[in-house]
DNA sequence: TCCATAGGTAGGAAATTTCCGACGTATAGT
DNA sequence: ACTATACGTCGGAAATTTCCTACCTATGGA
């Protein structure tokens, strides 16, 4: 049991942010398809300089998305799939607006007025 | 049938960046509790001046996540959620990493690993 | 011990976002 | 026609984000 609010809207904030650049998105992608990765592996993929992807890793981690994991003297990245759950908790309340079948009939009668 | 690309990155881009804003967010559950609702009902749950809450309405509507539906001299918005729809498609490739069994083993065991 | 490698931090320029007050436009009511 | 209401756009200040070039730290190998 952790002393955590219900949805901690500090943390909340702090992925939803990180998740809006898509180079940090790219990044939990390629984590996704390779489990523990390297610094310079996943930097091999974008043209930016180091100490900027340094920071993109840090915004990451800081959001609870990934994990570090030191071996030698790599740095071994990993998702943290909790903080991605979040969002689609913050997501499921919405999930009836694009399944309902009498939602979608709502729409397309509102699509017709506003062609008007 | 559209021309769009299997996910057009420049949505994907302007649909997560505008989720990245706690005001924008509150907005579309504040829409999703009662459906077309006009700017001022919305703002008043706000502490921001006019023209920044209508800079956030600008951004979810470029998003896609909003619709606008002009009335007499009200403009009702509504939630738009094919675009949040498109947030869960993102997502759930991740899907399996919180809830398989065996991800979650193996993440106690690196978490062991972690500790020493 | 000495050097190379992995990756971070510091400091700062440039771009973007957020917010505001002032003002414009359109519709409704009188 | 005149006024009030509902919202938007404009122009700009302040904060934040993004990216860079140095530079620092730690580990591994010769």
């Amino acid at each position: 049991m952790k002393a955590e609010t219900p949805t901690d809207s500090a943390a909340e904030d702090r992925i939803f942010a990180a998740l809006a650049s898509p180079v940090r998105r790219q990044v939990l992608q390629l984590l996704r398809e390779r489990q523990p990765q390297p610094v310079t592996e996943l930097a091999a993929h974008f043209a930016i300089a180091r100490p900027s992807f340094s920071e993109h890793l840090r915004v990451l981690r800081e959001a609870g998305l990934v994990g570090e994991h030191r071996v030698g003297r790599q740095r071994l990245y990993r998702l943290q799939a909790e903080s991605l759950a979040e969002v689609q908790q913050w997501l499921h309340p919405f999930e009836r607006f694009w399944r309902d079948r009498l939602t979608r009939l709502g729409e397309v009668l509102e699509r017709l007025d506003d062609e008007s």
